[in-house]
DNA sequence: TTGAGTGTATTAGTGTAATAATACACATAG
DNA sequence: CTATGTGTATTATTACACTAATACACTCAA
């Protein structure tokens, strides 16, 4: 469900925070889903589950996740959900402008990286 | 000449050395060039120059840079100089596949986001 | 020779990411 | 009630990124 690469350099809990932000606003994860287990994510990637825990608890003081007590974690009533196209692109924006820089630099058209 | 983000999670030191290598892959550095200083650098990003020192180094110790004594660093004759268009797509590839997998996530085709 | 310019080694300190091992409070099915 | 499943707080430890302040060896122009 998620893919994590720890020699990015990015840390590990925030590509998974970035992640679940993505699959809420594509719709994937509407309002009221379980997220996997801390422990089972955890065991997944061979990773702690405090560092799971520490993305969801981040994600909950945004208000995208929901804490139930003794049960899973749920993606917030109030999240916003699917939301519409021209949002969705602007949350991809900063990768777009990224992959343009690095095309420059590498004198390549941004046409020919797409 | 280069663009550093401290917020993005990654090491300053690793983007520096991404956006070097992908411009000596680009032409844009020809062997033979002199980088910008250390010091030089460091003020104008606000970062300290041991940061950049570190970047310098492991580009050398890759074969990238050449260091001269008390004279700047420059790009090394050995370095694969102008890179063929087919080595410098694969060198983004990274990138793309990383828009690629996010564009999905949000529900995004990829080129949509193009 | 002086002085300003290179990169770098050194030492010390701060903050963060991640791990490890427990332990706790709660929910729910048996 | 019990067992198993939630998430989480805690403490300690390791590693890394970055900063800071010096100091050094070297080059080169004045």
């Amino acid at each position: 469900m998620f893919s994590l690469h720890p020699e990015s350099g990015v840390p590990l809990y925030r590509q998974l925070m970035e992640q679940i932000r993505r699959l809420i606003a594509g719709g994937q994860l509407p309002p009221g889903t379980a997220l996997p287990s801390v422990r089972e994510l955890a065991l997944e990637h061979a990773v702690n589950p405090m560092t799971i825990s520490k993305a969801y608890a981040l994600l909950e003081a945004e208000g995208l996740l929901e804490r139930n007590r003794g049960k899973p974690m749920t993606v917030a009533a109030g999240a916003p959900g699917a939301a519409p196209l021209a949002r969705r692109l602007q949350q991809l924006e900063p990768q777009v402008m990224q992959l343009a820089a690095a095309a420059k630099q590498l004198e390549l058209s941004f046409r020919d990286a797409a």
